[in-house]
DNA sequence: AACTATTGATAAAA
DNA sequence: TTTTTATCAATAGTT
């Protein structure tokens, strides 16, 4: 309608159809208003753009529009149900269908229900779970080697840090005289506590750690050996 | 537009304003569709005339339409939404977290994600799978004890349906003269075809039933041992 | 309904 | 995006 007529065909580049959609909704907005005041009509406009953007005109409210256009078009549709109950409902009955089904997989899963598997279906089950029960052992496992890595390490620094300390003890006691302050209690409760850390982890029951061994390794008894 | 500029208010003369609308009317569909087609965007037009009639354009489905508006301002409308359609809403929302977290539970037990699991939920889902697998065999072995005690009974009969025939075919030999003809070729070929049926179920490549033997049981190659 | 004089909308360019 | 401007499209008033 300018310049130069144009095909009625969806505009190739992304650009120029951003521009003429700005354009031309503003311009069907206008003719809608127009239509709605000139002739005492009730008009309702709903636009998506591609992008899923909503634009909207209203003459009145488009809850009212939409309401008496689902009573025009009642015969049409079920009854005088309202359409957006229908939508829900069906969307409701698939979301049931789809827990029910994942619920008796789940439940298959755990031998709980059977219900219309035949051998081959167990068998395929049973390699399911096979599988399953493979790939979390294995991911137990790289997660327990993690955790004995990280032990480990804590291990060796707080066993580096006690003998710092005992060190420490050692030229403190040699260069004052051997009284014991309550200053040397705190600091050898302090050595006493970097201790005990190891047992705050997953690991129960384990060997406590000896620090005057020389033996630098941590063992750890874990409940997965 | 055109003749004459017009103010933008409603027409006093009936007839002329009808002679508008339908005039108007016509444009506003022409430029919805265009815009639809040309900017790829979805458009849903519904008008009201004065006299109660209802004209409406769109560019894929009304119904569609309005429920993807309904979905796009349910925060707005939720106000003065029915109570049903939020308890509908409701529902579907709490269905829809069912489903994603039975999909969830499901791709744990098939070992295909540990989002948000610990060591400890590993070997929770360790557990589970073990139980469940111990159960699937258990019902496994059931069925194939099941199948091996019916495969057995059909065997025992058949065997004695055989040797009721071979008793028959004694004494119709021997009180006939012993011509073998097309009769006689016939009855043999049944007496074959009733051993083979044992290889029609799911055990395969079993050691085939012998006839003449005096062991009334059935050795099955199952694939389980 | 059809016809136009005129206004309005807008494609292309900036 | 918005403005500009040359054209095309819509339509008000008329027939």
């Amino acid at each position: 309608m300018a310049r130069q007529k144009i095909k009625i065909k969806k505009i190739d580049n992304a650009t120029a159809r951003q521009v003429t959609f700005s354009k031309r909704r503003r311009g069907i907005f206008k003719k809608a208003e127009e239509l709605s005041v000139l002739c005492d009509a009730e008009v309702g406009l709903v636009i998506f753009s591609t992008t899923g953007k909503l634009y909207e005109y209203a003459s009145s409210s488009m809850k009212d529009i939409i309401a008496r256009y689902n009573q025009h078009s009642q015969q049409l549709n079920k009854l005088d149900e309202p359409l957006q109950l229908q939508v829900e409902t069906s969307v409701s009955a698939e979301l049931h269908k789809e827990v029910a089904d994942k619920t008796q997989q789940l439940r298959g899963m755990k031998g709980e229900d059977f219900e219309g598997l035949n051998l081959d279906g167990l068998q395929q089950l049973e390699k399911k779970l096979e599988t399953g029960l493979k790939r979390v052992i294995q991911m137990k496992e790289k997660r327990v080697m993690n955790e004995i890595g990280t032990l480990q390490m804590k291990g060796v620094k707080l066993e580096e840090e006690n003998k710092h300390l005992k060190q420490k003890m050692a030229m403190f006691f040699k260069g004052k005289s051997p009284i014991l302050g309550d200053l040397d209690n705190t600091m050898q409760e302090n050595i006493v506590s970097s201790e005990s850390m190891n047992n705050a982890c997953s690991c129960n029951s384990g060997p406590s750690l000896e620090h005057d061994s020389s033996d630098t390794s941590l063992k750890l008894g874990l409940p997965f050996p």
